[in-house]
RNA sequence: UGAGUAAUCUGAACGGUCGCGGCAGUAUUUUUAUACUGAUGAGGAAAGUCCGAGCUUCGCAGGACAGGAUGCCGGAGAAAUCCCGGUGGAGGCGACUCUAAGGAAAGUGCAACAGAAAUAAACCGCCUGCCUCAGCAGGUAAGGGUGGAAAGGCGGGGUAAGAGCCCACCGACAUUGCGGUAACGCUUUGUGCCAUGUAAACCCCAUCCGAAGCAACGCCGACUGGAUUGGUCUGUCCGACCUAUAAUCCGAAGGGCGGCUGGAGCCAUGUAGAGAUAUAUGGCGUAGAUAGAUGACCGUUUUUAAUGACAGAACUCGGCUUACAGGAUUACUCAUACA
RNA sequence: CGGGAUAUAGCGCAGUUUGGUAGCGCGCUUCGUUCGGGACGAAGAGGCCGCAGGUUCAAAUCCUGUUAUCCCGA
């Protein structure tokens, strides 16, 4: 683990703020559908990523939308091997509720990978 | 032991690795920012937004109407549809619980269907008179049936038949005395009792209320923004252009800063009180984000159970209501058994 | 976060003000008409009025709580 994080270069998430962002990737940009959760990414100019994480109010509670959203974050945390330079908004489904940390993640992963972004798929 | 009533408390703790928010310090840097260190970072309901208040803006000489809220009595409190104590009523064997609980003799409205009749009354019946009967006229609210509600209930006397027509008891209304701050309670005497329900229908009486809400609002402000004064073209007006160097005013950004957390605060003990609560002393005073911070993995301990019941601060407080796995404590009631 | 509105038959809506009988259109079923279908005509079924309490003789309607859905405000 710690060789890992060594090589890792200690970015900060930064995340999509404004509206106009997502509205420009859910109208142009490309999407991967999973079973718990749905993708959308498109490239942009500023040369990193940058994340936005949307769970609407059909999926629960307060409760369980922030329990999601620090899952979803937690998972793209951990991904080692991204491109840079997209756009990413996560959206998550209903299926997501009762979902695990590790199912979480293998949804991520196989949809990022098949969008292209993760270019080396390293199970740690 | 079983069944139950009421009240209160709790809502796991510690540690390791990675990661996040704001704060303080140090270092680098023009600033932004980056790195390191330190302590810190989610509830009993944070929820619903049902009441009340602080705070802010707008409006306002004063008053009235409209509209809205509250409604037994006393107290507490900044205030409230909250809280405490009591009174009346309803429920329960009981501990105890519930109670929007003023006025129907100020007025208006409504009371479907059924029933003869619904606030004004004789359908059947009973009795009397005319009378062979049928029928007609009169008396009568005992009985029938309808309905949520039908002249206070029941028993006796009385009567042509009946009727508070008369009497006893209960109820109602008025009233005397005593107790209580009061709501009201107990009691004395009288009235045969000319009229139902509904005010969570309009309404009357008493008390109170300006409206909107931190996305309120204040300051700074890019835009080389707009308007006027200004300069040039001109003899003058219109019009066009120029300037941001001169002044004033206005608008204003998916802008920034403030508002933003110490407040009618919490805990313990003492005193006053029946209690809500008040007061004195001591202690604690540790979220403040702005697309939004508490997560992932693992270990140990306690436990029946720790994989998590209800559930996430968004200006802040006081209450109410609703949701809640499991656990703990106290007081009391009933039944059974024993003494 | 704040401020409002609505839940009625399979679907879209009245009725709630002023309490008593729950209705309209489309759709569905059956019958008639037609050689057959459509259209048309006749008959019929289908509702705890979102849920739970209360006021009342009586609640879709009045009051309180609660659950969903929708709208507005930067």
């Amino acid at each position: 683990m710690g060789k890992a994080h060594a090589l890792c270069v200690k970015m900060k998430i930064t995340s999509i703020s404004e509206n106009s962002d997502f509205k420009r990737l859910y109208y142009r940009g490309k999407s991967v559908v999973r079973k718990r959760l749905v993708i959308y990414y498109r490239k942009n100019r500023y040369g990193y990523n940058r994340l936005g994480i949307t769970v609407s109010s059909k999926i629960g509670c307060a409760v369980i939308r922030n329990r999601v959203r620090r899952l979803l974050r937690e998972n793209y945390r951990n991904l080692q091997g991204l491109s840079d330079g997209f756009d990413i908004v996560i959206v998550a489904r209903t299926q997501i509720v009762n979902a695990r940390f590790d199912e979480i993640g293998k949804d991520l992963r196989s949809a990022l990978s098949e969008s292209g972004i993760l270019k080396e798929d390293k199970l740690v």
